[in-house]
RNA sequence: GCCCCCGUGGCGGAACUGGUAGACGCGCCUGACUCAAAAUCAGGUGGCCGCAAGGUCGUGCUGGUUCGAUUCCGGCCGGGGGCACCA
């Protein structure tokens, strides 16, 4: 379709009469006006984007959803903050790229396969529709053409290729792990799934099991993950600080203990300390329970077995134990102390040593940890000060019921007495890693990181396959490309619990690529968090035959701004800072960090409204009496009072949910955008309350109605700039370039509230101009003033509501898009006043105001000042002691 | 327990690097239009004193630094988030 040919509205309103026209304006039609603008952007592909564009690129995503059924509103508020970066950005000349996807699988589509007797695919396709159609109707500025779902073979094939990459270069290992397994459904169960201790579908009290997994080993990267962590400035710092303790760096010592007598084949225990300057303090050592050394003393001692097995059933029973005593067994053991060989200290076997962690043995030093205080205090063991604070005799420094962990001078440690903790540290490792015990040194320096490798298998049928088989001869053997993808079968059945895949013989059943011999699939699917890892890089390409295009790839990447909710700090975003990595390590990426620019959006939450009996109802189904703290609530079934509840986040089970499509059809797209971007900061939550949509869709018919208004009595299009503007025009303008000028840049800075508080206040500003007029035909050069300011408002307000915008640019008179139109051209000479007013302290108490010339200098200003009533008054004819002028800013007389 | 963030009118929130506290919106009050209502338009709206001009207090509490503090520093109180026997 050419531009001629496009069905322009007839501008509404165009009559002689301005006065009688504004009476009798009719609304804007969002429901009308809405879909023709989509279609019309639709039809003319203006959001497709093109991988051969020479403009400056700009990639704006927004995390993908999970097709879950229908869109709620924090996708509305997540997407229409990309939407507004991406139209600006466009705006600004940019080649932008803006997709969008679907999370598609994961467990919630089995689930409904369970409950509901749907397929998963069937399922999820339905959603996907749905919701896309539901996205659709809000307007966004996104390249279609570009979809993807991960649960469809166009795009796992290529993630089974990497997986297989990165088993070659090392990046990939099977090891067993312990995994929270549910005995009733057979199935492997995430944490979140585990409700105390019990399966959260089963009620089955959950097993730890050791199953053999498939593991990425992001370790590889734990250093790299973290001090890369400083480059991305762009990031809220909250995130990069999450990162960094989830990553979990910490330098110590490796040291070794000998023991006074080898115990089945133990002759010494290694412990990892990260305070080895309090290695004199020392007064016991602790093993976990499942320490190799622990089990061994349990296989003779019958009463070190029964204190294993307590600990084990505290494991599992959950956080409300967590501040769990501390409890021990003395083995009876001994060991030496490093630096003392007659110094023997007791081992006890301790629960709250973790095998996870560091060796899985600590020495304890309880004047300066509170765990191991805890422990002594107990056990009666002794508690020896080792750092003083600065200025305080070791004499007399006792610990009471409190380590001490603060900053020091060594006492009662022999040659470290005197020392700081950090030369104490430096010298016991010094000495240490020279002293040898049996050839090898007593201890060495040692990094550990809380960080563990990522397990991705899942024993799930509606996930990845992971390409792998099982041949009895040959082990465990990649499937080769060309037999990839790997795809999931589609008859399988959800009656009886377990992993269908691992049930279905026809599909298990393979032989093996190496010796042809019978061999069976890995029935283990990926982590949906893999899937998530990538998709960024795939719309750079979406049909390339490989897993990536590495031109596109270079031109695209990285996403210059990312936008999501704050829940993905640590998980996602770890995954696929590493993910991005280790497919540099393979040849598919050419880039470290995928995200350059992140944004962490606040929540929608909504008040709860609750019955006497405790269920809550949801906001459809009640009315609202009264105001402030008289606000009541009924029951609209049955007039039954309600009482109304806290501020909580949209969830299903608190019924306090808003559906997007019930805004959308009563107040359009438009209203629903701007509600959700004004008022609260974006990095906030954000109060859905009906007022406050109102308020949007009131401004969104104020708007029209202005622009309505300019239209009458603006010049027309292509009228010249006058040469000479009057103050009124010149007063329009300013108003006009100022919006302009803070719009631009708050958007770049993501502070939509105050986009919408700046084209708030043009609009009042701009529509006591029109008033002004009184309906008569203006001069020239305020007609132009007029139709500039209009022009510009217009073009500004795009971004955010778009389709308004549209209406309105075209009631200006226009013939084409307003969304294809570039940024309006600044005139910041406009911005400049030529008087400023300063305030007037006296003694930091504003007293009045001042009016001089911009460029007056600090003596005329105090001349200006002194002169002041105010001022003459406060000084009684004295002279100030001090005059105090910040240019462009204040004045402070002090008397 | 450790780490981080946040406390501003009736409400959501503005206030750039220490420089007029309360922009903008919601709500409320008054007026215009209307038979009336809604919508719309005009005006007002932190507390206290005052007819007013104006004064005075005021950014969780409390000290401090400064000519000047919502902003910086110390202590306390309240709310939210992250991690959690991490050696």
């Amino acid at each position: 379709m050419t531009a001629a040919e496009i069905p322009w509205p007839s501008p509404p309103g165009r009559k002689k009469d301005p006065i009688l026209n504004r009476m009798k304006s009719e609304r804007y039609n969002a429901r009308e006006a809405e879909p023709r603008w989509q279609k019309i952007w639709d039809e003319r592909e203006i959001f497709k984007t093109k991988n051969d564009d020479p403009r400056p690129k700009y990639y704006v995503l927004e995390m993908f959803p999970y097709p879950s059924g229908r869109i709620h509103m924090g996708h509305v508020r997540n997407y229409t903050m990309g939407d507004v970066v991406a139209r600006y950005m466009r705006a600004k000349g940019h080649n932008v790229l803006h997709p969008m996807g679907w999370d598609a699988f994961g467990m919630p589509a089995e689930n409904a396969a369970m409950a509901n007797k749907v397929h998963p695919k069937a399922w999820t396709y339905e959603n996907i529709a749905t919701m896309k159609k539901q996205l659709k109707s809000m307007g966004l500025s996104l390249d279609w053409s570009r979809e993807v779902a991960t649960c469809d073979p166009s795009y796992y094939q290529h993630q089974q290729k990497m997986f297989l990459d990165f088993w070659k270069a090392g990046l990939v290992e099977r090891k067993t792990s312990k995994v929270n397994w549910d005995p009733v459904d057979m199935t492997v169960l995430a944490n979140e799934q585990v409700i105390d201790g019990r399966g959260w579908r089963s009620g089955a009290e959950v097993e730890q099991r050791e199953l053999t997994q498939w593991f990425f080993k992001i370790t590889n990267y734990s250093e790299e993950l973290l001090s890369a962590l400083d480059t991305l400035d762009r990031w809220p710092e909250k995130v990069r600080l999450m990162q960094k303790n989830w990553i979990g760096k910490s330098e110590g010592l490796l040291c070794r203990f000998m023991l006074a007598k080898p115990q089945g084949g133990h002759g010494e225990i290694e412990v990892f300390t990260t305070r080895h300057d309090t290695l004199f303090g020392a007064s016991f050592v602790a093993i976990s329970p499942d320490h190799p050394l622990a089990k061994s003393i349990a296989a003779q001692n019958p009463k070190a077995t029964a204190f294993i097995e307590e600990c084990k059933k505290m494991g599992t029973a959950q956080e409300a134990i967590d501040k769990a005593e501390k409890l021990g067994f003395d083995t009876g053991i001994r060991a030496q102390h490093p630096f003392d060989a007659k110094w023997e200290l007791p081992v006890y076997i301790a629960n709250f040593v973790l095998m996870e962690y560091g060796t899985g043995a600590i020495f304890g030093c309880p004047a300066h940890d509170q765990r191991d205080l805890d422990f002594a205090r107990k056990y009666k063991l002794p508690v020896l000060p080792v750092v003083v604070p600065e200025g305080i005799d070791p004499k007399t420094f006792e610990i009471g019921t409190e380590a001490y962990d603060g900053e020091g001078r060594l006492a009662n440690s022999r040659f470290l007495d005197g020392m700081t903790i950090e030369e104490a540290k430096e010298e016991v490792a010094k000495r240490l890693e020279r002293e040898t015990r049996g050839n090898r040194p007593v201890a060495q320096r040692q990094i550990q990181y809380r960080l563990r490798d990522w397990g991705i298998s899942r024993q799930r049928y509606w996930g990845c396959p992971i390409p792998v088989i099982h041949c009895v001869k040959c082990g465990v053997v990649p499937v080769p490309d060309k037999d990839l993808p790997v795809v999931l079968p589609e008859d399988i059945e959800f009656e009886r619990p377990g992993n269908p895949l691992d049930r279905h013989a026809a599909w298990k059943k393979v032989s093996c690529p190496k010796c042809s011999g019978a061999a069976r699939r890995e029935t283990d699917t990926m982590d949906t968090f893999v899937d998530s890892s990538w998709y960024f890089l795939r719309f750079t390409a979406p049909d390339a035959k490989t897993p990536t295009d590495a031109k596109a790839v270079n031109y695209w990447m990285p996403v210059d701004q990312y936008i999501g909710g704050v829940e993905h700090a640590i998980l996602h975003l770890l995954y696929s800072r590493f993910f991005t990595r280790a497919m540099k390590a393979t040849g598919h990426a050419d880039l470290d960090e995928p995200f350059k620019g992140l944004f962490t959006q606040g929540m929608v939450v909504h008040e709860t409204y609750e019955t006497k009996d405790g269920t809550f109802v949801s906001p459809a189904e009640i009315r609202i009496e009264g105001m402030g703290d008289a606000r009541t609530a009924s029951l609209l079934s049955n007039g039954e009072p309600v009482s109304i509840g806290a501020i909580e986040k949209m969830s299903k089970s608190k019924r306090n949910t808003v559906d997007p499509d019930d805004i959308l059809s009563t107040y359009g797209a438009d209203t629903a955008r701007w509600f959700m971007l004004s008022d609260s900061p974006p990095e906030r939550d954000v109060i859905w309350t009906e007022e406050g949509v109102q308020g949007a869709h009131r401004f969104v018919q104020r708007l029209y109605r202005l622009t309505n208004e300019i239209a009458e009595i603006a010049a027309p299009e292509n009228v010249s700039r006058p040469a000479e503007f009057g103050a009124e025009a010149t007063a329009i303008r300013k108003t006009a370039h100022t919006a302009l000028a803070r719009v631009g840049e708050d958007i770049e800075k993501l502070r939509f509230n105050r986009c919408v508080a700046h084209i708030y206040e043009a609009a009042n500003s701009l529509g006591s101009a029109v008033s002004k007029t009184g309906g008569a035909k203006p001069s020239a050069h305020l007609a132009y003033a007029f139709r500039e300011a209009g022009d510009i408002m217009i073009r500004i307000t795009e971004p955010m509501m778009p389709h308004l915008a549209e209406t309105c640019w075209s009631a200006l008179g226009h013939k084409n898009l307003v969304t294809e139109q570039a940024w309006p051209k600044l005139e910041s000479s406009l911005l400049l006043e030529d008087e400023i007013t300063l305030p007037v302290q006296i003694n930091g108490k504003k007293r009045a105001d001042v009016t001089v010339p911009r460029d007056a200098n600090n003596a005329d200003i105090e001349k200006a000042v002194l002169a002041l009533d105010a001022v003459k008054k406060a000084l009684e004819g004295k002279r100030p002691k001090k005059i105090i002028v910040v240019p462009q800013r204040i004045v402070n007389v002090v008397a």
